[in-house]
DNA sequence: TCTGGGGTCCTAGGACCC
DNA sequence: TCTGGGGTCCTAGGACCC
């Protein structure tokens, strides 16, 4: 790991902000909660990994990855199951650590938050002196290692905390940005991913430098050219649930089923919060991976179990109608999601103003499930027609982990 | 052993209005 | 009969991120 050490004297008017990012977070929280797992090669998870540790990746295991592969990949990996409340709750506190530093903290995931330190500068020194600050406290309060970028635009400070890692610190310097991106590969660049990396591999270009010196430059905003500030808190314009369950015959049984299961988690999100809204979307993902969305949008914002199911279910079977199949992997499908965007406020009271319009009705009905719900837990009402869905392959509790804030 | 689940953003064409 | 251009909303697909 390199770093720039100069201290760079803060230059008027620049921006400094800090890209921390925890380290194989899941990972590092079970080895911080058992210590004999640490320096172990350990994977969160079982059928499907969702964390590796820094030991597991160096044998090349990666979130998303089957089990079964892992375990080809790294013979002495361990599997444990997550704790995914201590997740949430460490999270937040590495949260909150930040916010000693400056009020403007946009946290993007659960594990990962950009800081605009500009204005922080007079009470604990320069950037990096504030990144190393921030990593000692996370370290001593919270017990985790975190890298951090620290630059003048976002996208740069990101790229700085993807060198630091693991555990690191890494400044760029605002008067040399080219002579450190130049370097470094294409795919470090935020929005430059499999499918674009190929493209440009295709063309030789392999590093930023190329990128930047090619006629394929406006493919991607430089990083250098980032205007985007740090955001507090910004709120999520779409909730969503999906559920693969490989390959079955589109029955009418699998379709009310799966669809009245995702129905009832995005509409309950949206009652919980006291949202709705008035766009539908549903994919479809055929046995052969083909994937195709149908939606509708609607004058009336929506957020009651029956009727997301109902307009959910025309559109999937709108969608398979549609999709007359050459291929014969697409008589199957192995995935279906719903999404609702185009959200608005909608609080209970103004609702029931609305007058009873069949919606509004179905809305006290999931409103009263909801109440029993949380004082009983979840599995207290099942959804009409919906026991426990059988083909879980994630527990809800994960799940829950990459909602965003309504 | 086929490849999980939560999101964001961008593009492009068509409908519709002025 | 044929012709323009701008703006907004909707739909579908796809890349990408964690």
């Amino acid at each position: 790991m390199f770093a720039y050490t100069a201290v760079v004297a803060p230059l008027a008017g620049v921006p400094f902000i800090l890209h921390a990012d925890l380290d194989a977070f899941y990972a590092s929280v079970e080895q911080l909660l058992d210590p004999q797992l640490r320096g172990r090669p350990i994977a969160v998870g079982g059928g499907v990994v969702l964390a590796a540790s820094y030991e597991a990746k160096r044998y090349g295991v990666q979130g998303g990855m089957s089990g079964v592969r892992a375990r080809q990949l790294c013979p002495g990996l361990t599997f444990v199951h997550g704790h995914f409340s201590e997740y949430q709750r460490l999270a937040d506190e590495v949260m909150a650590v930040f916010a000693d530093f400056t009020p403007a903290v946009q946290r993007i995931s659960i594990d990962e938050a950009f800081l605009d330190v500009s204005g922080s500068i007079h009470l604990f020194g320069p950037p990096p002196a504030i990144a190393q600050q921030l990593r000692a406290r996370v370290r001593e309060q919270v017990g985790l290692p975190v890298s951090v970028g620290v630059a003048r635009t976002k996208s740069l400070a990101k790229i700085a905390s993807q060198v630091a890692k693991p555990d690191g610190m890494v400044l760029i310097d605002p008067e040399h940005e080219r002579e450190f991106l130049d370097p470094l590969p294409v795919g470090l660049i935020w929005g430059i991913g499999p499918v674009t990396r190929q493209q440009l591999a295709d063309r030789g270009i392999h590093t930023i430098g190329q990128l930047a010196d090619s006629p394929w430059h406006p493919l991607a905003t430089a990083p250098t050219d980032d205007t985007r500030r740090v955001r507090a808190n910004p709120r999520a314009g779409s909730v969503g649930a999906q559920s693969a369950f490989g390959r079955r015959f589109p029955t009418d049984e699998l379709l009310t089923s799966v669809l009245g299961h995702l129905a009832d988690r995005v509409a309950g999100r949206l009652r919980a919060k006291q949202r709705a809204g008035r766009t539908v979307t549903v994919r479809v993902r055929f046995a052969s991976m083909r994937a195709v969305t149908r939606s509708r949008t609607t004058a009336d914002p929506i957020a009651t179990n029956l009727t997301l199911t109902e307009m959910a279910l025309a559109l999937v079977r709108q969608a398979l109608a549609d999709a007359s199949p050459t291929h014969v992997d697409e008589h199957q499908i192995s995935l279906l999601a719903i999404s609702v965007s185009k959200l608005v406020d909608q609080p209970a009271l103004q609702l029931q103003l609305l007058g009873p319009n069949t919606d509004s009705a179905r809305w006290a009905v999931d409103h009263s499930l909801d109440a029993v719900r949380q004082r009983f837990g979840r599995a207290a009402v099942g959804y009409a027609g919906v026991a426990l869905s059988p083909m879980r392959s994630v527990p809800d509790e994960f799940r829950e982990l990459a909602e965003h804030e309504l």
